[in-house]
DNA sequence: ATAATAGTGTCTGTGAGACAGTATTCT
DNA sequence: AGAATACTGTCTCACAGACACTATTAT
């Protein structure tokens, strides 16, 4: 499962003692190649909360403590062809949404290496969650975003950054379905949307807007949950 | 001027030959350690267009072809420091507006190697067009962004990146001042409006959302430009 | 009957967009 | 007087947000 990140940390050592060499060779310290890793920021809505995918480190630096996961660029892959790559073999999660978020490079933020990153976020459906939960339980586990524990590296700014992104695309793009299973109750829309923006909206509002838009579909079915009146069942209708 | 392009096209190759050796001798073929580039769309306002700063090639791949500047990544420098002094280094425009854009990656962008660079735009104001004036016009020359000529690498990509990220923070941000005078006409202001979203707008909506919205600030004086009735000048008020 | 959640409509304020004529300056 | 650009106000419509009660299901 991590076996990757013990690569990973291996190679930035092997790396800098032979980019050392090749760098005396050429006569070109003033330049220095960075590494180039990607990292994803992977969110779920679980019990009730939006959650964070984090890996915990059994290596230094930042050993023992918790990281999104990455790792480096293989030859052949394109930027998000890594992401989910390296996302599929650290964590068993695989064939989700992908988003670029930024790159981060500030000198320092990996006191190794210079090392800069490409940062994504990745969401993954409730109906997909199985996937994720093969992964080895002492090394990955779900975290609210709410209470995150210190993060190695700069990943606390990259989560950050995740998740105040994830409220600009929420309203301009479709990202919530992807958190939900293909067929949902406004309610559970309307609780997707309530934990990225991370605050209450009110029920008669929101299902106005949402309905008004047409990008829903009333299937016919209705979900039921518990002692109450079951409720309308939707799916997201592709533009 | 582009005494630093000219390095950057030798170091590829140099990179490329002291990489197999590290890599052969660190038996680690199956990673490669992509270079780093940044790479700036600079835009600016000039003779009532949307222009975009562009540098001629003088090396192969892409020998005569035009370009978007760029270049390595130093040590010790951010991302975001590298992106400025890539560009006054190539183009002489120096400490202008500057936000990240995305990374771009795909394998085969640049013909010699894995190239992965964080692309940036930058705006440069009618008043600081001065600086990039002294830049040698053989080599380096302000295109309409509607009449872009074909450009190296994925640099058309980048540009119409660049230009659509443009329309969306002139919404969201205060970009379009950065592209003025620090005293403008309301005119001159919509027209900065009109040519970042490519389409007029009615003056009267215009000045009534601009000024409503309570960020500008009405210096007393006028601003008179032919026979005709003088404009009220204006001033960005920062928040 | 009770508990629990699903579902529904009105009013008000704000902002966007369509639209045409007057004001000021110089020659 | 004419040319050229600056400047201004009203109406309509769509959307956002505040706000409270009825409907349906199972126990």
């Amino acid at each position: 499962m991590t076996t990757d990140n013990f690569v990973t940390d291996n190679f930035i050592e092997q790396i800098q003692q032979s980019k050392q060499m090749g760098s005396a060779q050429a006569g070109l310290s003033r330049y220095e190649t960075p590494l180039v890793t990607v990292d994803i920021v992977v969110c779920t809505i679980q019990q009730n909360r939006l959650k964070v995918l984090l890996i915990r480190r059994k290596r230094a630096p930042y050993e023992h403590t918790w990281a999104i996961p990455g790792g480096f660029i293989r030859e052949g892959e394109t930027l998000e062809e890594a992401a989910a790559n390296r996302m599929q073999e650290e964590t068993n999660v695989e064939n989700i949404y992908l988003e670029q978020l930024s790159a981060f490079g500030t000198p320092g933020r990996d006191p190794r290496a210079r090392v800069i990153t490409v940062a994504y976020y990745a969401l993954v459906g409730a109906d997909q969650l199985t996937l994720a939960a093969d992964a080895n339980a002492e090394d990955v586990a779900w975290f609210s975003s709410a209470e995150l524990p210190h993060l190695a590296f700069d990943h606390a700014e990259i989560v950050h950054f995740a998740l105040e992104r994830m409220k600009d695309r929420l309203e301009t793009s479709s990202i919530a379905f992807q958190l939900l299973p293909q067929k949902f109750t406004l309610t559970e829309l309307q609780r997707v949307y309530e934990l990225i923006l991370n605050k209450s909206l009110d029920k008669r509002n929101f299902r106005k807007k949402i309905l008004s838009s047409g990008i829903l579909k009333d299937i016919g079915e209705t979900k039921m949950e518990g002692y109450h009146r079951p409720a309308q069942l939707y799916s997201f209708l592709a533009l």
